[in-house]
DNA sequence: GTCTATAAGCAGATAGAC
DNA sequence: GTCTATCTGCTTATAGAC
């Protein structure tokens, strides 16, 4: 009984890495194979149901970074002024999406082919993300609907910024739509443009 | 020797539909076939290059849509006041979108695989239509690096409202955004949340 | 838990008749 | 200009040894 090459959660972050660069119809076995040294049949043995069980696995892998990065500064320091728990959650954008490097996983999974078939646990994801920053948003004493619209706003924003920096060449307008990100939450009308 | 079947801007259209619907790689030759009622071999007759050529051919054909749904719009009325112009735009971009229930095709070539092969095309139609945004703004007397900055946020926010649609379920953000769009770019600070 | 070998199917692409 | 038939390679997935 050979002990396991890599840690789970090593092979989960290379993983996520190849859906990441790839998508989801280009992360073929071959691939997911080389990059994490296992053997299309050991990855099989980690993922019965093959493809479909890697990609929800990346997904609640990369969750849990999300959670850790992003939403648990939003949540933790409930004692903080909201717009430091704004800015933390903005440094942990930064970091989750490499400066606008990297993609998201949930665009990159509801779009073509894959889309219906992940629909579920993407929603989820995206209204959770949405519900957090309207949580916080609200804490101020901002109405709910209009935290729920200022919340869509922004994270559709970060969405597109994101498709930017890939289409266009130039992470710019995701670094700057980050650090103005607290300001446009807490007070659009007032916010500067720098 | 045979007519044509199809009109090629009939055939082209439909090729545009399975390219949106499926993304680069779900866009088989298979479905391009059944799409267009063309054997493979007659779609090899029109797009020698297979594949490559249908996708880019797809983009200049849904370029040329956009051009006049949208960019057209912007620029023809050069004596119209700005802000109807935008206004036109905006509706321009809810025809285009399908009121925020079809892709944008440059997202889709531009995530994946695809991404690298398509980057030229897609880089250059980005960045036209952020220019002719930026130069509306500028007309009305907006310094020319703040109308850029606002011309990619909003490109960007339209993007971004585009994902959503399709990851969360709702078209309620992009038509939300396509409302105010005009007013956000014309003055940020003053734009009304409604 | 990992491997080699292999199955079965579909991908993109081509040849050549009509 | 369209078709049928075919080729090659890569895809996911499985079987079974160690």
């Amino acid at each position: 009984m050979p002990a396991a090459l890599l840690p789970k959660h090593e092979v989960l972050d290379r993983l996520v890495g190849v859906f990441r660069t790839h998508g989801y119809e280009g992360a073929t076995l071959a691939r997911l194979s080389k990059a994490t040294g296992l053997g299309r049949a050991s990855l099989y043995h980690y993922f019965p149901n093959g493809k479909d069980d890697m990609a929800r696995a990346v997904l609640v892998h990369a969750g849990h970074d999300f959670e850790r990065l992003v939403l648990a500064p939003l949540q933790d320091g409930a004692a903080q002024p909201s717009r430091d728990r704004l800015v933390a959650m903005a440094d942990g954008l930064a970091e989750f999406y490499a400066a606008g490097t990297q993609p998201c996983l949930l665009a990159l999974l509801s779009s073509g082919d894959a889309g219906p078939v992940f629909a579920e646990p993407v929603g989820d994801a995206l209204a959770r993300w949405i519900g957090c920053i309207a949580d916080t948003l609200a804490a101020t004493g901002v109405e709910r609907s209009l935290a729920l619209r200022r919340a869509e706003d922004a994270v559709g924003g970060i969405q597109g910024a994101l498709i930017l920096a890939r289409a266009s060449g130039s992470t710019a307008p995701f670094r700057r739509l980050l650090d103005g990100l607290p300001d446009r939450l807490l007070n659009p009308k007032h916010h500067s443009e720098g």
